[in-house]
DNA sequence: GATGAATGAGGTTTCATTCAT
DNA sequence: TATGAATGAAACCTCATTCAT
């Protein structure tokens, strides 16, 4: 009923939790142990998220919010393309790889029919100089006859590979994230 | 002398209604619903699957199996690498666009922890073939450079790029399979 | 719906099958089990015993009979009291010592409201020379004043108290059986 | 700030709804009937017992520890042996007739496989003085050649003997737990 | 007669959510 | 506002019993 979180840290404290939770157990992760994890009551979190799927949307959101802002700092808005793409697949992966459960749980939470369109469509809204690069991209060169946002799945896709090798070393994981940069770029062209 | 045998109909009328069920709800779908959806009584799942965790493994062995046999069907043993790529390329994704159910349920599967590293292995075991060709791609061009295992992803990767396309039409999906592949197989070099 | 036995051998797998479950996990131990047990299918128990209470009442039966078998097996008939009570002593532990587990499910037997007590009843008739003797020890010294069927309740009882103590080896718990009778023979004046 | 306190009198009533319950069906009640037994929501019982074994645990500490209370109250520790045994054989004997179906669920939890061994222990250390009693009178007389714990046993099979006995009216009952003591004590010497 | 698959009621337990404190 | 006990629907699973083979 009540939505007005009191505490941003507690609100903050059970996002956490949850994906925390969500990345040991899935999306049946329960209420109680996401509290738990909180330091919180089970009750509490109730205040914050009137439900339990209320709580998952706001995670999603929360989550793809991050990675824009991540994205959007020191994003070279005025460089050429090949640049801007570069920014986009770098800081993503490091991202991705610093923060590997949130990354998961990203994942899982967009295959959940707990999240609405309603969650989905706020999200486009707010994607400003990322997205127009990937409309560039998507005129460019071995994209040009290829449907409208392939190639941004298309890089996405590239990255979840880059992510599924495991990198040993930070110096090892830097260096693959240049390869297979380059390797990415030689097929847009 | 034996008792009505154990049906591979109904077995597989509970693996069917299990992907329709969590094609809709999510790994979470309860066995009373999958039993319904096969038109048997809930108990009767249990004389099929021991576990809840069993029928999903099991489902999961079902599913990569089946998509194994549909590209080793046909497949050019003695053409040249881009002709047994293109093969996998062009199997995999009709059979994946033709049961996107499947194949929604099967990368559901992938990120569950109900499926067990032994049910993973299982599999590896089966490969043959394709893990040669796929192999083999890893060895040229673009990928040599890269860890062992990328050129695997990257195309597994690029195909769920591909498929997360709505094609409308058949026609239309069938040149958009071609039009990816030729991009893919750009990149491989 | 069929109570006609084709095969004793049968029938007694089952009971001897059941005294073994439920002496490993009480009367909760399921007909399936039981049936695996004695070596037969789910559905055969029930063409022996028509229902699972069936089956406990007539497990009942037969555990109690054999007692009296035992007891009634070389009785003493002419000799005197304490020879024929000694008899009854000695027997008695001798079978429950030389089957542990039928003596624990009889006395959970005992204990279970599924036993009814038409079923009890029909014990009681086959009595015999037990009952007679121990009507005898009710009559005389200490038993005299109190109630009738206290000395054979008291019998039972010091009989379990001896039970209850491990004798390690065979000789320990003949020579354990001879110092209880004595010390019950005392009290019985 | 705390919510409401886990209530005692709750935790009771399951208790003895408990109680209520398997004297009536066995250890087979059902936590639903408990809970409903006890005016409480099904889950209800779980904040409580975690389990339906620990239930089952606490259930046989309450009522061990409900008899050793009662016989110590009022423990005549400095008379002679007689006296403290009496007192023993009479208090006990007054609880279990007054709770015939706390008796009786306390015997079908001994016999249970439900009952861990810690569980047995944690009552052993808090026997005290009556330990010190069935010790004494291990040593004296009857006992004194057999081993220990005999006596201990004996009593509480003779107890149980006298139990089996419907006593019509509290005025016979009291002369009969007097008559059986004499018998016990004639038979210690 | 023997078999064991099929059944569905019922068992224990979990969980999102409510609400007294 | 924060708490956590209370709730009861629903989940997974067991089991006595039936019945086609």
């Amino acid at each position: 009923m009540m939505a007005r979180p009191r505490s941003p840290e507690k609100r903050n404290a059970i996002l956490r939790a949850a994906v925390c939770e969500i990345a040991q157990v899935g999306l049946g992760a329960s209420t109680a142990r996401i509290a738990q994890g909180a330091g919180l009551a089970e009750g509490t979190i109730f205040t914050y998220f009137p439900t339990k799927e209320d709580l998952l949307n706001e995670l999603y959101l929360e989550l793809k919010t991050t990675v824009h802002e991540v994205i959007h700092r020191d994003f070279p808005h005025d460089s050429q393309l090949s640049a801007r793409i570069r920014h986009i697949w770098t800081e993503y992966l490091r991202w991705a790889m610093e923060n590997p459960q949130d990354q998961q749980v990203s994942v899982l939470l967009n295959l959940s029919t707990a999240i609405t369109p309603a969650t989905k469509e706020r999200l486009a809204s707010s994607h400003g100089a990322v997205a127009q690069t990937m409309d560039e991209l998507g005129q460019c060169g071995a994209f040009r006859d290829l449907p409208r946002g392939f190639a941004s799945a298309a890089m996405l896709a590239m990255q979840e590979a880059m992510m599924s090798m495991e990198a040993k070393s930070p110096r090892a994981r830097a260096r693959l994230v240049d390869q297979t940069f380059e390797a990415f770029w030689r097929l847009a062209l």
